[in-house]
DNA sequence: AGGGTATGGTAAT
DNA sequence: TTACCCTACCCTC
């Protein structure tokens, strides 16, 4: 669940169901209670999100930064919430709700020097105003390796991860093996408007959608049958089987006959836009 | 009910 | 390159 469209989410909630008003702060784990005793009975001001990164900006001055990671979670609670259960890294109580925090890879006071680096070395982000197409073209264009896996370089675009550079690399009609720098100038713009579209649909969601729901379908379909080919048998455009390989340690999927290796006679074509 | 797997990134090796 | 975090989900039984 954790690629940039749940953070933006999260971010949005948290504002609104937390800032600007008392908050208990408490880390039964142990494992961020430093953190929590510095912000106990603070508030917050509001949330920002970079990327894959949550930045809860507190009228304190302090800054929480907190990465999900691949399990990390956050539970919406009503206060006043149950008694704490299991590894709960962090415990956020509102007037009305409560969001618990577990198996995060980071929960933890940011100091500014600290966040420079970390913004630093976070490419554009297509949900953020400031997300910059030519920068991230840019970033491209410096890359030699293929681009399936520089989607997966948050210093080359932030907030993409795994489920999204195959829905947006099949869309796009571009083999993930090609290497970035040679995508074309209108390539590289539609793989940022493309992954821009699909992560806005995911904040709205809450969920990774990808594809147009069939006519007349129930509102809530199983994963599988929201996306074109991740974890997929068969490609849901063409029907065809789909590939699957390791590229940036991590599992790729795509579709041969909709994403064919590009030559000099027959530029790969993108689909138009579902 | 229970097992396998992963939407991510860091730190150790 | 590998271990780890240690949750939620999906699948099978």
């Amino acid at each position: 669940m954790p690629e940039g469209h749940t953070i933006h989410r999260l971010a949005r909630d948290h504002t609104r169901d937390l800032a600007k008003q008392s908050l208990a702060v408490s880390s039964p784990q142990g494992r961020a209670v430093q953190a929590a005793a510095a912000l106990d009975g603070g508030a917050i001001e509001k949330v920002d999100a970079y990327g894959k990164h949550l930045l809860y900006r507190w009228s304190t001055g302090d800054t929480l930064h907190v990465h999900l990671g691949l399990y990390g979670t956050f539970r919406r609670l009503p206060s006043p919430p149950p008694e704490p259960r299991g590894a709960l890294r962090l415990r956020l109580q509102g007037e009305q709700f409560t969001a618990d925090l577990r198996g995060p890879i980071a929960c933890e006071l940011l100091e500014a020097p600290r966040e420079e680096l970390l913004l630093a070395r976070l490419g554009p982000d297509p949900l953020r105003r400031d997300g910059d197409p030519e920068r991230f073209a840019a970033n491209l264009r410096r890359r030699r390796l293929p681009i399936g896996a520089a989607l997966m370089d948050q210093a080359v675009i932030a907030g993409v991860g795994n489920v999204y550079r195959a829905e947006v690399l099949l869309i796009a009609g571009i083999d993930p093996r090609r290497p970035a720098r040679d995508l074309s100038a209108g390539e590289m713009r539609a793989v940022w408007d493309i992954s821009k579209r699909l992560l806005t649909a995911g904040v709205k969601a809450n969920r990774i959608v990808t594809r147009p729901r069939e006519a007349g379908r129930k509102s809530r379909v199983p994963r599988r049958e929201a996306v074109y080919v991740y974890r997929r048998e068969a490609c849901a455009r063409c029907g065809g089987p789909v590939e699957r390989y390791e590229l940036a340690a991590r599992t790729m999927y795509a579709c041969p006959a909709c994403q064919p290796a590009a030559t000099a006679d027959s530029p790969s074509r993108a689909l138009s836009p579902p």
